[in-house]
DNA sequence: ATCCATACATGCAAATTCGCACACCAGTGA
DNA sequence: TCACTGGTGTGCGAATTTGCATGTATGGAT
């Protein structure tokens, strides 16, 4: 048996990425590298695993094949790590954490000084993405979610229950109070691309203004006047320039969870992060509900 | 993330097997590199993986857990390969057969080589093995086994039926047909460690004279007029200066397989092997059957 | 038509990895 | 006691692997 297992590997970065320096670049290795390892994995399994065309490596059905299971020997690495990870007790070396950016950046900031001047060893790392990075394949150690369930093989802890709000500068808020048959623009968030339930009774002349794929755009844009939107209470009570318009009610929104996969969830730096989330969030819980 | 997969290999082989030398030879490396890997591994997990005592490495919790997924790891290589054998349209390249060391010397033989003759390109490797090989590990690609079901994930067709006898010299059978009170030696196989259902009644003063752990041993044994042994027919037919002795009479035996894994199954060179061996052996019906 | 970005192929030098030789240690049997 | 076996650690030169620089091809934008 001469082949290294590292070949099967860069297999399946080309099968997933198409060209050699896309895979490469995945594999943290140069280029050349890549293709030289494919050509061993040619040579050791005896067959053609590429068509080479001028654009990127066309993979075989044997690629594939071969993809398939390299996938499998890469989710066993990532138990392996995970299983490694939830069974360290040191509080020294790395934690990644994410979070939402809105919430990080208007919450979470002083817990996550908290925990840093508490445990210095440990280097925090804070990816603040609005995608839902991969825990099973360590994209983080551990994530703070707005969502209706922890997910699927992760455990959670529920850290707050949540409201929701519309929000807009006091100019709007007062023309609403005046005359709710005033035009009222709005401005909706992709995800949730209605009107908020009931908003066409008690403001008839509402109208979708524009639609943001990214809340911190929208915030912008309401704090600028540039029409109402429905956000989590702490949000727009955080945002300076905003007050909650009147009539339409606080509504539940999704809760706030504290999630990390359920290998690593004992390690002793998530526990320790966790000991001070939850306070942290059971005295801000204020800040949270209407 | 800056660690080569084989080196997860280096571990899981030195948790298998005790020591850096072992370990080096399973791999097929030099020792000094296995040490190399480990500390590289060691390096790359934070982790203590193995004590270094001075008859060898012991393994500490977490070598065990990197072990573990390791193993993972080589079961999804192993299917890999099974699958790329399994779709191999070639015939050309190697065929590992495993079958009973007897049951290539008297049947088998003359269908190798009507193989080999066939399909000169492929080169057939025979393991003529007491014990079971891994076809999962691919040990080798196809067996031909005597048992009573062809196994677990592997697939499988019966070749024949069987019966089974009791052989020895022939003064030994005359003996016994002249007086069911002479006394018997009888020999038998570790694996079969009774006598044959009945011959206590009919020679009353059968005795267990040798056990043996080896076929080959025991026919030998019976051949110098050792005693009388119970074996499968065709084996009693093809020894010379055997012959089966009287008033007992033939009893079925386990029927002869021909099993792969499901994988490999559809190669090319096993579907010919096959193509091969199941007229052969309807030809030789007569040869296992009373 | 030309330029540019992006892809792969290849030759060569640098860096890394590997195997060998030797040193050392512990246990075992003569 | 002493040789011997079977284990590990280390230094050094050889072999392998890697990265860089350069060359070539193709398609799209100007």
């Amino acid at each position: 048996m001469d082949i290294h297992w590292d070949d099967y590997r860069a297999v399946l970065a080309v099968v997933r990425r198409r060209t050699l320096s896309a895979a490469a670049q995945e594999l943290g290795v140069n280029y050349t590298t890549v293709a030289r390892r494919i050509a061993r994995a040619e040579a050791a399994t005896g067959e053609v695993l590429f068509e080479r065309l001028t654009d990127g490596y066309r993979p075989t059905e044997a690629a594939h094949l071969v993809a398939a299971y390299a996938a499998r020997m890469e989710s066993a690495e990532h138990a392996m790590l995970r299983g490694l990870s939830g069974r360290d007790a040191r509080l020294e070396g790395q934690l990644t954490l994410t979070a939402p950016q809105l919430l990080i950046a208007h919450v979470l900031a002083p817990a996550l000084g908290d925990f840093a001047q508490r445990h210095p060893a440990v280097s925090l790392q804070v990816r603040a993405a609005n995608e839902i990075l991969d825990l099973n394949r360590r994209e983080a150690d551990i994530a703070i979610r707005i969502s209706r369930n922890p997910g699927d093989t992760l455990k959670g802890l529920r850290l707050t229950q949540q409201h929701s709000a519309c929000f807009a500068t006091p100019e709007w808020a007062t023309r609403m109070q005046q005359d709710p048959n005033a035009p009222v623009d709005w401005l909706l968030y992709e995800k949730q691309p209605n009107l908020p339930d009931g908003v066409d009774n008690i403001y008839p002349n509402s109208r979708i203004h524009m639609r943001f794929d990214d809340m911190v755009a929208m915030a912008g844009a309401a704090q600028s006047g540039l029409g109402v939107v429905r956000m989590p209470v702490f949000l727009g009570r955080s945002l300076r320039g905003l007050v909650q318009v009147p009539v339409l009610s606080p509504q539940p929104y999704a809760d706030i969870w504290i999630v990390a996969h359920s290998d690593v969830w004992p390690s002793a730096r998530l526990v320790a992060f966790r000991d001070i989330m939850v306070p942290f969030f059971k005295q801000k819980r204020p800040l949270f509900t209407a």
